[in-house]
DNA sequence: ATACCTATCGAACGATCGTTAGGTTACCGG
DNA sequence: CCGGTAACCTAACGATCGTTCGATAGGTAT
C-alpha cells in the first residue's frame, strides 16, 4: 500500500511543518484571503513577525502546501498504479488510492482544490502542471482499457473528468468520526467507477 | 423544459441584479474575501458608498446570490423531476437538468459551492437547509429505483454524495466555447450515471 | 570570553478594508 | 414651479491587512 501520511517521520515537526499544518487547517476553514497572517501566527502561539523568519510571505505558505500536496498525491498515484496489473485493476487502485488521500488528507485535499484561484499566476502555473500530469493518469488508464477491450467509454477526457470531481468530492464531506470508514468509502466509489466504465453494461439507449 | 436563465425579463436590469451579477462574477475568480467593495464597485461604475444604498452589507451580497441560486435550483429540479415518469427516467431528468445549470449558470453555481464558509451562521443554516433538500430529491430517486427493483445502490446517501459532487464538478471546468455543449455533456453525464445504478450492472466481485 | 547563528519578539510602516454621514443631482406627480 | 424621493456622490471613520525593522535571548563553536 502507497504511504498517505505527510513525510514527517518524527512526532513533533520542524518549526516549518507546524506552521504549515497550521496554516492548511485555517486556509480549509476560512480560505486563504479570510485568514490573516496575525490568526495564524496567534494559532501557532507565535508574534506575526516570527512567520517572516521561515517564509518570505503568505503566499509562500500557500504555495508551499499546495506543491507538497500534489506531489505526495502524485507520486502516491503513480506507485499505486504501478503495484496493479491489468487495465481494471490499475483503475481501481487509481481510484482507491484517490480517493482514501482525500479522505485522509482532508485539509490538504480541499485547500489545493478550493485555492488555487489564490495563488500567483506563476504558482498557478506551476501547480496546474502537475495537476495535469494527474488527470492524464486517468486519462491513460481508460484509454488503455479502452484499446484492451475491458472498457467502454466514449469520451475518454469528460469521464476522467467526472471521475476525479466524484471522488475529490469526498474531501468536501468526509469526516473521521462518519459512518463510514475511508476504506468502505473507496471501496464503494471503485465499484460505482468500474460500473459506469465497463464495456458490459448497458449502450447508450437504454 | 425547465428555466435555466435568471429571472430578470428585460434586457437591463434593476441596479440589484446588475450588482449581483458583478458579485458573482468577481466572487467567483477571487473569492468573498479576495473581493473588495471597493472593487466590486469600480467594476460597476459606481463609487462604493453607492452600493450601499442597495444592500446593506457585502455578506447580504453574498447571501442573495446563494439563496436566488438555491431557489432557482431547487425549483428548477422539482420541475424537471415532475415531468419525467419511472424511476430511470426521472434519474435521468434530475441529472441531466443538474448538469445543465452548472454549465449555464456556472458562475452563480461555483460560487454557491465555494462560498458556503464565507457566510454567517444564520445565513449558512438557511443556505444548507436548501441543499439538503436538494439532495434529498436525488436520495429519494435512487430510493425509488431501489424500491422498484430498477436500480442496484448499495448505500442511497453515498451514491447521491458521489453523483452531485461529480456533476457539480461540471461548473469547475466548463467554458462555454469549449469542446462540448451543454447538452453534450449532460448527455454524457447521465449515461455514466444510469449505467452506475443500473441493476444490470457487474456484481461487487467482478 | 568572544563571535556567531537561530528563533523569537515588540513596535511600527503604509495600504486597504467594510462601513457611514451627509450632501448633490435628476426626475416625477401635483 | 415645488416638494419629495430615488440614486448617486465626496469624504472620512476606525479597524485590520501583509510586511519590515531593529533588538534580544539562548545555544554552539572557537
Amino acid at each position: 500500500m502507497a504511504t498517505l501520511a505527510p513525510a514527517t517521520p518524527k512526532g513533533d515537526a520542524v518549526a516549518s511543518d507546524r506552521i504549515l499544518r497550521a496554516a492548511t487547517g485555517l486556509f480549509c476553514e476560512r480560505g486563504y484571503h479570510g485568514t490573516s497572517v496575525r490568526t495564524l501566527a496567534r494559532v501557532l502561539r507565535l508574534e506575526t513577525a516570527s512567520l517572516y523568519y521561515h517564509f518570505p510571505s503568505k503566499q509562500e505558505i500557500l504555495f508551499a502546501i499546495l506543491d507538497r500536496t500534489l506531489d505526495d498525491l502524485l507520486d502516491g498515484l503513480r506507485r499505486a498504479v504501478a503495484a496493479a496489473d491489468g487495465a481494471e485493476q490499475r483503475l481501481r487502485a487509481a481510484v482507491r488510492y484517490h480517493v482514501l488521500f482525500h479522505a485522509h488528507r482532508r485539509q490538504e485535499a480541499f485547500v489545493s482544490h478550493s485555492e488555487l484561484r489564490s495563488l500567483t499566476p506563476g504558482h498557478l502555473r506551476r501547480v496546474v502542471a502537475k495537476r495535469d500530469q494527474y488527470e492524464d493518469v486517468f486519462r491513460g488508464l481508460l484509454t488503455a482499457g479502452v484499446r484492451g477491450g475491458v472498457f467502454q467509454v466514449p469520451d475518454v477526457k469528460l469521464t476522467a473528468a467526472a471521475i476525479l470531481s466524484m471522488c475529490t468530492g469526498v474531501a468536501l464531506w468526509f469526516s473521521e468520526g462518519g459512518r463510514l470508514a475511508p476504506e468502505a468509502i473507496a471501496g464503494r466509489y471503485v465499484e460505482i467507477i468500474v460500473r459506469s466504465v465497463d464495456r458490459r453494461g448497458k449502450g447508450p439507449r437504454s
